[in-house]
DNA sequence: ACCTCTCTGTTAAACGATTAACAGGACGGA
DNA sequence: TCCGTCCTGTTAATCGTTTAACAGAGAGGT
C-alpha cells in the first residue's frame, strides 16, 4: 500500500494537518524543527500526496489537456505539443493527450473534459464538425483555447490563422508565372466538406480571381508516401499539371521527388509550393517555396491557456491572430 | 458549478447511492422506472461523474501514462503513441504524456507516477540514466512496461530489442562490399555514454570483427536538417567516407540528399544505410537500405500493459523480444 | 400464520488530502 | 497582573463518489 499523510504524521509525531501544511507548499508557517521531522518522515516512507484526493479537495487537477486529431503528427503540431509540455513542466502541470479522429471520439472527449480530468484544454483540431462536437454544451468548463477558425463559447480563447489568404497569394504567384494547369493536393478532411475551407479555399479563391476554371484536386497530402504515389500518377497522366500546390510541406517534398524521378525539372517543368514552412524545406533540392506562419513557436498560444489557469477571476475572452505569409524559394 | 450526483438524486427523487448504481455501470440491479428517472435527470443537468472523486474512491484513475523522450517525435514512437491511444480509447482509458528529456525531469516524472496519476505506464525512453531514475524506488507501482534493455523491478514488464546485432549485420554487409571508410551518424544520447550502446555498439562490433580500426563517428541523426548539414560537411572533407550508417532513417535520407547534391552517386560512391524501416525509405531514390523491426505495430507491447491493468491479481513479470532485421535495398 | 427469499432502495462509512476555525503557550506592554 | 498578539499546532468538516450493510415490501412455500 502506498503511504498516506496519516502514516507520515504518526512517524513524525504530528497531525496530518501539519503534514499537509509542510508538504503542500502553502505559506502556512511551521516551526523549522517540526518541518524537518515531517520532511524526514516523508522521505523515509517515500510519501507523495495522492493526486486524486488532492484534486478532489482543491478542485484543481494540475493537469492540462491537449486535444489533437492524432497523437504525434505533423511537425507544426509537434511544436505545439512541445511548447505545451515545456510550459506545463514549468508550472508543475501534467499533460493529458486526447486523440480525436471521429465524431464519436469527439463526443467522448467532450465528456472526459466535462468530468474534470484537467483544468484546461488546448484544442488543435482542424475539422469543423469535431470542434463543434467538442465545444457543444461545454459552457466554458473547463476553459479552453481553440486553435481553429470557429465561434467559441464564453470562457474560451481562440487562435485564428488566416491560411486561406496566404495560400491564395501563393497560387496567384504561380498564376502570374503564366501557369494554368495548377493542381491542389488536399488533406483528407478538406475534401469532405460542403464548401472549400482553409488551404483549399485559398486555391479556389486564387483561381477564381484569375478566371481559371480548370481545377485539379487530388488527395494525398496527409502523409509522405501517399503524396509520392499520387504525384507520380498525376505527373504521368496526359493532362499533366505545370504546378502543384500541396497542402503540406512534407507532401510537397514528395511531389518534388516524384517529379525528379519522372525526369521533370523543378521549377522549369513543374512549380511546387507547400504549406507549413517546415525546416526540411530548406534542405530539399530545389528549396521549397511554401506558405506558412511567421512565427514557429506556440508560446503565445500556450500562454493564453496558462494565463487563464493562473487567473483568480474569470478572464475576458481573448483572440490571437497568427499571420501567415508566402515564402518564395527555389521550387517555383 | 458542475452538477453533482446529489443534485441528480434530488431531481430524480432517489438517493445518491441509486444514482451511482445506475451510472457507474456496475451490475447492481435497479428497477427500470427508477433507472429511467435517474438517466433523464442526469441528461437534463448534463451530469458527468467527477473523475477525482471517483478515482479517490475506486483507487483507479482510468488513465495510463506514456513516458517519452519528447512529445511526438520519430515515426516509430508515433506509432507506439497511436497504438496506445487506440487501445486506451477501446478500454475507456485516457492517456497522459510525460516528456522526459533530462535527469531532473526523470525524477519529477517518477514522483508524478508515484502520486497515482495513472494506473500504469508505458516507458519508451532510450537513455539508460533516465530509465534508471524513473524506475528507482518505484517498487512496481504503478505497473510499467519498459521498452528498453534494462533490468526492471518486480511488477514491471520489459520489451527488449536486439538492435545492436541487427545493426552489426548491416555494417558487415557494407564491409563485405569492400568498403572500409564507414562513418556512423549517431543520435545525441549515444555519444555521451561510457560504453557504446545500441546502434553504435552494432557499428563498433562489426568493425571489430573485421579488424577495421578506422572510426568516423559524427552526430546529427536526431533531426533531418542537422543530418543534412553534418553529411554535407562530412562528404566535402578530405578523407571522405565510402559508406554512412545513420542511426535513423530520416537522417539516412538526408545523407542521400546531401550526397546527390554533392554530385556523388549512391550507392556507387557512397553506400547509405539507415535504421527504423520507415515507409519513407521506399520513396527515396534510391530506396533506402535499413535496419528495423519485423513488425511495425506495438499492439503486443500495449497489450502487455492492459493485461496487467485488467488482471485481478498481480501478474508475473513478462518479457517480449522484438526481432530486428537488415533489409538491403538500393542505397547499399 | 410464519418463515425465507428476492428485489430494490437507503444509510452511512470510507477514500486521502486540504483548510477554516480553534486553542494553548509565550511574550510584551501597560 | 492582565490583556492582546503572535506563533505554531490540532480538530474536524469537507470535496463527490462508491459500496458494504441494512431494511422493508412482496412473493411463495409449508
Amino acid at each position: 500500500m502506498r503511504p498516506t499523510a496519516r502514516q507520515v504524521a504518526e512517524l513524525a509525531n504530528v497531525s496530518v494537518a501539519t503534514v499537509s501544511y509542510v508538504l503542500s507548499g502553502r505559506d502556512r508557517p511551521v516551526a523549522v524543527g517540526t518541518r524537518k521531522r515531517v520532511l524526514d518522515a516523508a522521505r523515509q516512507l517515500g510519501y507523495t500526496p495522492d493526486q486524486a484526493a488532492r484534486s478532489l479537495r482543491r478542485r484543481r487537477t494540475q493537469r492540462v489537456c491537449l486535444v489533437q486529431s492524432s497523437p504525434g503528427g505533423v511537425p507544426s503540431e509537434e511544436r505545439l505539443a512541445r511548447d505545451l509540455h515545456e510550459m506545463a513542466d514549468m508550472h508543475g502541470y501534467s499533460v493529458i493527450t486526447l486523440a480525436v479522429y471521429s465524431r464519436a471520439r469527439a463526443r467522448a472527449a467532450a465528456d472526459v473534459l466535462r468530468s474534470g480530468i484537467a483544468d484546461g484544454a488546448l484544442v488543435n483540431v482542424a475539422v469543423d464538425e469535431l470542434v463543434h462536437d467538442l465545444l457543444a454544451e461545454s459552457a466554458g468548463r473547463p476553459p479552453m483555447v481553440v486553435v481553429h477558425d470557429v465561434d467559441v463559447p464564453e470562457g474560451c480563447d481562440v487562435v485564428r490563422t488566416p491560411e486561406a489568404e496566404a495560400c491564395a497569394e501563393a497560387v496567384e504567384h504561380v498564376l502570374e508565372q503564366g501557369r494554368r494547369r495548377i493542381a491542389f493536393m488536399a488533406q483528407r478532411h478538406e475534401l469532405y466538406r460542403d464548401r472549400p475551407v482553409g488551404r483549399l479555399l485559398g486555391y479556389t479563391t486564387a483561381l477564381d480571381r484569375h478566371g481559371v476554371t480548370d481545377r485539379i484536386i487530388v488527395s494525398g497530402a496527409d502523409d509522405r508516401v501517399s503524396a509520392y504515389q499520387t504525384a507520380a500518377e498525376l505527373l504521368a497522366s496526359p493532362g499533366r499539371p505545370d504546378a502543384v500546390f500541396a497542402a503540406s510541406d512534407r507532401a510537397a517534398i514528395s511531389v518534388i521527388r516524384a517529379a525528379r524521378d519522372a525526369g521533370l525539372r523543378v521549377p522549369g517543368d513543374l512549380a511546387v509550393v507547400g504549406v507549413g514552412n517546415v525546416g526540411e524545406g530548406l534542405i530539399s533540392n530545389p528549396q521549397l517555396s511554401t506558405v506558412g506562419p511567421l512565427r514557429h513557436d506556440y508560446t503565445d498560444v500556450v500562454r493564453l491557456l496558462f494565463d487563464r489557469l493562473q487567473a483568480e477571476e474569470p478572464l475576458p475572452a481573448r483572440e490571437i491572430v497568427r499571420p501567415w505569409t508566402f515564402l518564395r524559394r527555389g521550387s517555383s
